[in-house]
DNA sequence: TGACATAGTCGAAACGTTTAGAATAGGCTG
DNA sequence: CAGCCTATTCTAAACGTTTCGACTATGTCA
């Protein structure tokens, strides 16, 4: 800048002024100016000037797992939207692991980040702890974090799961598996939930046994279902709280030498682009991603303009439950009645 | 700092030197400090310090879309790896848009990113001149840019669908539908090179209706597929240049109300996780995500901390038919015949 | 015509670090 | 004991912006 100014034989100032239309500027010194920029390649240093004004334009987005194509579609519709605001996104992931996830909050905030976006892996002290005191503007998404109360863009999951679940029921289904999400989560606890309200309102019990934990992640689904199906009573369906989980539980099911629908029904929170395509075509809940993406870009760009009002906003949105064909009526799969 | 620095009685500079240990300090002006960094709660300011030091220990990563399966678990792999190194990892995704590519490269460099991991959305002069002025340390991954000499991890691309459409010749197809990608870049050219290599090689015709361009994306490569479908004499099997547009294959050969493989073959660039667990099995070539995404992060830590030579270091990796049962031998698909 | 507002320009301080080089205090050598 | 070396500490400049307040020239109003 020092250089536009001396070859426009200027102040620093009035460079500083055409630049960012801060003061008035005569045409005359506004085209030297200009020019001299032109010349030279000038390009104002982004550092420097974050310095002065202490706003990075960057917002950090972390999120626990961005190999799941629910998080991975969130990211993109966020990064989209803040880009087109004039931030730049950066980017955590830390595969559902809290202390990774530690680690990485702390890697945003030295970073100096206008403002947090975040799926939290786990319900974790030491996050609460950095988040709260870090006193940035921030939204949660997907995932709650107990007594942290910031603008979040959630779904209804109870609810959501709850119909699933209210459905299989209805197809007759007595013994459902639920293969669960880490309940260090707060859709871990709200997916169960549904299932167990579910449950109840159709008049049946609880069943410890039938609700495993796969911990959003495949392999560890796929272990859990195992377990289940290897169990004297096999479950005549099986719920999977999420998309990764549910590639586990169809592989357990192949491997156990069983086949779905026919054996046993599937239903799985989250869609995917190629459920009605491959077999089976998958029953399942849809989240609205693009909304849950927008929505979140949306809150945190009006924080961090100021425009947000005092309390935080909480948005819950609506699952869909898309049926297809991976679940049966009951009185068609023999071989789980026997 | 300052605060520090009056809390213990010392300069700031020997609260610098202890905090960087970039100078002795004695054991009990050190006490002092670090007291005090305790006490204030102290922390030093990542903007001021990239400042002075003229480097954020941050690297810009953009890919042509998020959202595709490959490019995420690349784009996981690079994060986790560079993270470990002390960097972050600034994300752009421009959703195969070259406009949008050249802003984002912009905003990048513009925050005064230390490097670039680049798969460019397409061979755009902009970009290339972006690029080559910024003059940081690059590497592209996936897609090569013409002209463009910097270090690069890539797959074998030609002769990985050389070898899958050797594959499906062997089993007796004679026309082979083409999805190719868009050939504004490397991989859509090279893929595209290789099945012609291999029809070369025996002895077919290259016949120009046999491909359409489906551009990478879903959308397009149903309609491409649809087109190719209906033409007078269709073909028996059809190649999908990746992973999105086999789903748009896919779902069109189920609109025009044809079977896979019964009545068309169908193998495709890029492995899904539920390959092997959805039906058709789908027959594939698998990337070695993992590896690619160490390599790239590990080409440009090299670069950053300038022990990598003068010359670029292009690797190439290899892909792998993973032979599944969504392609059949042409003597069982008699309505391809008739 | 003098007081005063206004538009345009500039000098210099500030943002929070790092670091070169100066300063200081001991300790050692001859 | 002078001279010198070493270890430690400090002062101050620099990184590249933004912006406050000062200054000048010009025009306006009573």
């Amino acid at each position: 800048m020092l250089d536009v100014a001396k070859a426009a034989s200027v102040s620093v100032a009035t460079v500083s002024a055409v630049i960012n239309g801060s003061a008035p500027v005569s045409p005359e010194l506004r085209g030297r100016i200009e020019e001299a920029i032109q010349v030279i390649g000038y390009k104002r240093n982004a550092i420097a000037r974050s310095l002065k004004l202490g706003t990075t334009r960057t917002v950090g987005l972390m999120v626990a797992d961005i190999t799941n194509p629910f998080f991975t579609d969130v990211v993109a519709v966020i990064q989209d939207v803040l880009h087109r605001a004039g931030y730049a996104v950066m980017l955590c992931c830390n595969d559902e692991d809290v202390d990774m996830q530690d680690e990485q909050i702390e890697l945003l905030i030295d970073r100096s980040v206008d403002g947090l976006i975040i799926a939290p892996a786990g319900d974790d002290e030491t996050l609460k702890r950095i988040i709260g005191s870090a006193n940035l503007p921030t939204v949660l998404i997907d995932r709650l974090l107990d007594g942290i109360d910031t603008d979040a863009v959630v779904l209804d999951n109870r609810r959501a799961v709850q119909d699933a679940t209210h459905y299989m029921l209805g197809l007759g289904h007595r013994r459902i598996g639920y293969i669960s999400g880490s309940l260090e989560t707060s859709t871990g606890r709200e997916r169960l939930a549904g299932y167990k309200a579910a449950l109840e309102a159709a008049n049946l019990p609880y069943e410890e046994d039938l609700v495993r934990f796969g911990n959003f992640r495949e392999k560890d689904a796929y272990k859990a279902t195992m377990q289940l199906l290897a169990s004297t009573e096999r479950p005549s369906a099986i719920f999977s709280a999420n998309n990764l989980m549910v590639i586990g539980v169809m592989k357990a099911i192949r491997d156990i030498g069983l086949k779905c629908p026919e054996d046993v029904s599937v239903a799985s929170f989250d869609d995917f682009p190629w459920a009605d395509v491959f077999q089976p075509h998958l029953t399942t809940i849809a989240q609205p991603v693009q909304a849950i993406g927008e929505q979140a870009a949306q809150l945190i760009l009006d924080r961090l303009s100021g425009k947000s009002p005092e309390i935080p906003r909480r948005l819950v949105l609506q699952g869909r439950l898309m049926i297809r064909e991976s679940c049966r009526p009951i009185s068609l799969t023999p071989r789980a009645i026997a």
